[in-house]
DNA sequence: AATAAATGCCGCATTAACCG
DNA sequence: CGGTTAATGCGGCATTTATT
């Protein structure tokens, strides 16, 4: 029995060539820095789930030391276990909480996630079946999950986050197949050479397969500009046209585009330049004075931070502002000091900066938008005027779509993939902080008690200067589209 | 005129794109 | 991970067109 294992290995069997490389070539595998923070979530998920249960004993890390743990843990009073461990015939699991009913045990599986998935079921499935063939007495099985419905009333008062699910019908019928499951990632550890699976939706579909890079080098090379694959919708279009051999775009006709963005896409690759409409000049020109180009930056934790806040709820830390007026451009910013909820001074602020007059220009409203209304719902004091800023607001993402296109965007028309087509020299490259993700971080680090002065002071700069980035590529793409033809 | 096949359309579901 | 929006996909139904 050398060499103990959890059964989430054996799970790997969605591709049986995952579990091979897993177990015999790990260090194939491509750990991007995203999957820390996402594990990072799951932990404080777990914890909180603890502290729901006062008086639970929480087992060992190290695998022996539990399953002796749990064992012992098992034939006492009953209390909550937390990573209680089992395991029969050489399959391996911990439960996340184990909590004691009256006839038995309520086995509980914690996620991070807002709903129940199909695959969380596999795992409690795998999970009940070794408890149960240990004889463990088990009641039900949850899954207990996010509630994003949950407003957090402060103090730490987290009762309420977490729903608990009821998913024992499901696992139960999915018993009869756990032993063949078993047997199958088994036959699979087993086998000398590297299965042969092609790479197939297994490998994005519910999650990007970490062993990707190993097995699909092919979907890590460039797109080329020219090619069908960028083209956005694509769907079935591009399906078809590379079933029937046509990736290149400049061998096809355009009578076989129907939708107009792709016969814009078409044009531009076909003639190997970059178009602008006129109309998208015209609309520019038709905004009043002065003109705010504006941004926000948004911090959203799986666990509520602040009293009144939801799971997962954007919450608005910092924003930029470049003002632009006939004579000059001017910039104006906010940053919240990290010490306390920043909505209200952000808002304040904003209220404070953006006057009552000229156009509120963003890069895909909804998100902006979204935020402004969230903040009057907070502020209702604030309502009014909050209100008369959304009606303000003017969307450069849709003009960009229907009236700009340039090789280089390879079918996007978000802002990272315009900028460069226009002001190269605004690149992100070498900034501290360089996307919306970063700017996250950088808060949260900002947020941490144990963060240095001088540290704060550089995450600080970094995100100042990437939000002042940002609106300034917007000046940059509105004027860039109002040229007289 | 009757029937079958093709086309069009509506409403709902799913996917894709965007922001953080 | 969430939410918003818009495009696409698809089943079912009606209408049109082709075939006999």
């Amino acid at each position: 029995m050398a060499g103990l294992s959890k059964s989430r290995i054996l799970l790997n069997l969605q591709c049986p060539r995952r579990l091979w490389l897993k177990l015999h070539r790990p260090e194939l595998e491509h750990v991007d820095k995203g999957m820390d923070t996402r594990f990072a979530v799951g932990d404080q998920v777990g914890d909180i789930a603890r502290r729901l249960h006062p008086g639970g004993v929480l087992m060992d890390d190290d695998l022996r030391t539990a399953l002796e743990q749990t064992r012992a843990a098992m034939g006492q009073t009953p209390r909550p276990l937390f990573e209680a461990t089992f395991q029969h015939e050489g399959t391996l699991v911990r439960a996340d909480l184990m909590l004691p009913d009256e006839n038995g045990w309520r086995m509980v599986e914690v996620k991070s996630s807002t709903s129940v998935k199909d695959y969380h079921l596999n795992d409690a499935a795998v999970q009940t079946w070794v408890l149960r063939q240990q004889g463990v007495p088990l009641t039900r099985i949850e899954l207990a999950h996010i509630n994003n419905q949950f407003v957090y009333p402060g103090e730490g008062h987290y009762q309420g986050l977490l729903t608990h699910a009821d998913i024992s019908e499901s696992v139960q019928n999915m018993q009869a197949d756990v032993r063949t499951w078993i047997a199958n990632a088994r036959a699979t550890a087993g086998l000398d050479a590297e299965p042969d699976i092609p790479p197939g939706k297994q490998c994005t579909d519910p999650f990007e397969c970490s062993f990707r890079r190993h097995c699909d080098p092919a979907a890590f090379e460039p797109i080329p500009p020219h090619s069908v694959r960028i083209l956005p919708y694509g769907g079935n279009l591009v399906k078809g046209l590379l079933a029937e051999g046509k990736e290149d775009l400049r061998e096809l006709d355009e009578g076989i585009f129907a939708n107009p963005r792709h016969q814009r896409i078409w044009r531009v690759i076909k003639q190997g330049q970059a178009e602008l409409s006129p109309e998208a000049g015209e609309a520019i020109r038709g905004l009043g004075w002065p003109r705010y180009y504006i941004d926000f930056e948004t911090i959203n934790p799986a666990i509520p931070i602040w009293t009144g806040t939801r799971p997962y709820q954007q919450v608005p830390f910092q924003w930029s502002c470049h003002i632009e007026t006939a004579d000059g451009l001017k910039h104006a910013a906010f940053l919240a000091d990290g010490k306390g909820d920043p909505r209200r001074p952000f808002i304040e602020s904003l209220l404070e900066t953006i006057g009552d007059e000229g156009p509120v220009i963003v890069y895909n409203a909804p998100f902006e938008r979204s935020r402004l209304i969230e903040s009057a719902e907070a502020f209702p004091d604030l309502a009014v005027r909050i209100q008369s800023v959304i009606d303000r607001i003017f969307d450069l993402l849709p003009l960009s779509r229907d009236h700009y296109y340039h090789p280089d965007m390879l079918g996007s028309w978000s802002i990272k993939a315009v900028l460069p087509t226009i002001a190269p020299e605004l690149s992100y490259e070498g900034m501290t902080v360089a996307h919306g993700g970063a700017a996250q971080e950088a808060f949260a680090e900002i947020m941490a008690p144990e963060t240095s002065e001088a540290r704060r002071e550089a995450l600080r700069r970094g995100l100042l200067e990437y939000c002042e980035r940002d609106t300034l590529a917007m000046v940059r793409i509105a004027n860039f589209f109002d040229v007289r033809f």
